[in-house]
DNA sequence: TATTGTTATACTCTATAACTATA
DNA sequence: TATAGTTATAGAGTATAACAATA
């Protein structure tokens, strides 16, 4: 029997983890059309704002690391570094020891940024969280560093 | 106090629900870009597939119903009702008793197409679920039907 | 007068292909 | 010859505004 202790039991032809799969795709897509709504400062898209939420998580990377964590291809993230870097939101450095390499880093500006948007997201996000009770809350809150894992796999 | 037991203890002040609502936004937002990848039909959009999904959940419904559900305007739905119909997907029939309204009914063809999808789309999930060990995986499947909720909350 | 749905139009975001510079 | 990043272009998906039909 194939089977390690460290993997899920995930069996697709069984109905309950075909259901979560499918419940968790659907929520997932739909959800993330709401917060695409929310937007902290209204001239940021998604991506732009993830890509400073992974700078200030991360520290500096190059524009090709931010395209493979973003899952964007690399002129979309050409633009989203040209954006921010017009905005006053990173800094854009040369590579010290490949030339071909920029090294793309936030200013404090977007640190400040962050931290002032920070408290509309989580109103809006508390206005839905107001409909659930405390074990979904609960639930939500052990299930979110599973998904961050989940979204860069 | 102005605290009710069936609501989350949401402090906002309080980093770790903080750090979980940011969390969860940008996990949401990378792992739909990866899922909209994923396509089981490649001529369909994520939120076409999520038309079909919620037919399929709800039974049938007017375009400004699924407009609501899906969180897109009008005349998104109206171009994407029109694009399954061409498809064969979904039937419009006359509103019984408001000749404004369309009842929206999905065929038999969509129900085999998304029975046929399941499998594909399981097996994408399944892969990055392999990465996960049980905790996590039973983390992510007690969230699912939270997401759900927080979706169209 | 309000509501449902549609048409026409424009915008945002992303991708692909072709190119430049460096390794 | 391969890789990092850019430029130019096209496409998908959605929104807003203006309109038609019905309540």
């Amino acid at each position: 029997m194939s089977y390690s202790k460290d993997m899920p039991d995930l069996d697709l032809t069984h109905g309950d983890d075909a259901a979560a799969v499918n419940s968790l795709r659907s929520a997932v897509m739909r959800l993330s059309r709401r917060l695409k709504h929310q937007r902290v400062d209204e001239s940021l898209s998604p991506t732009e704002m993830s890509v400073l939420g992974t700078l200030s998580r991360c520290g500096s990377a190059t524009p090709g690391e931010l395209a493979r964590k973003e899952h964007v291809q690399p002129p979309s993230m050409t633009r989203i570094v040209a954006l921010l870097e017009g905005k006053g939101l990173v800094r854009l450095e040369p590579h010290p020891e490949d030339r071909r390499q920029k090294v793309v880093t936030q200013t404090e500006q977007a640190e400040a940024m962050l931290e002032e948007s920070r408290r509309k997201r989580n109103a809006f996000l508390a206005g839905l969280v107001e409909g659930l009770d405390e074990d979904e809350w609960a639930s939500l809150r052990a299930a979110a560093p599973v998904l961050e894992k989940l979204a860069h796999l």
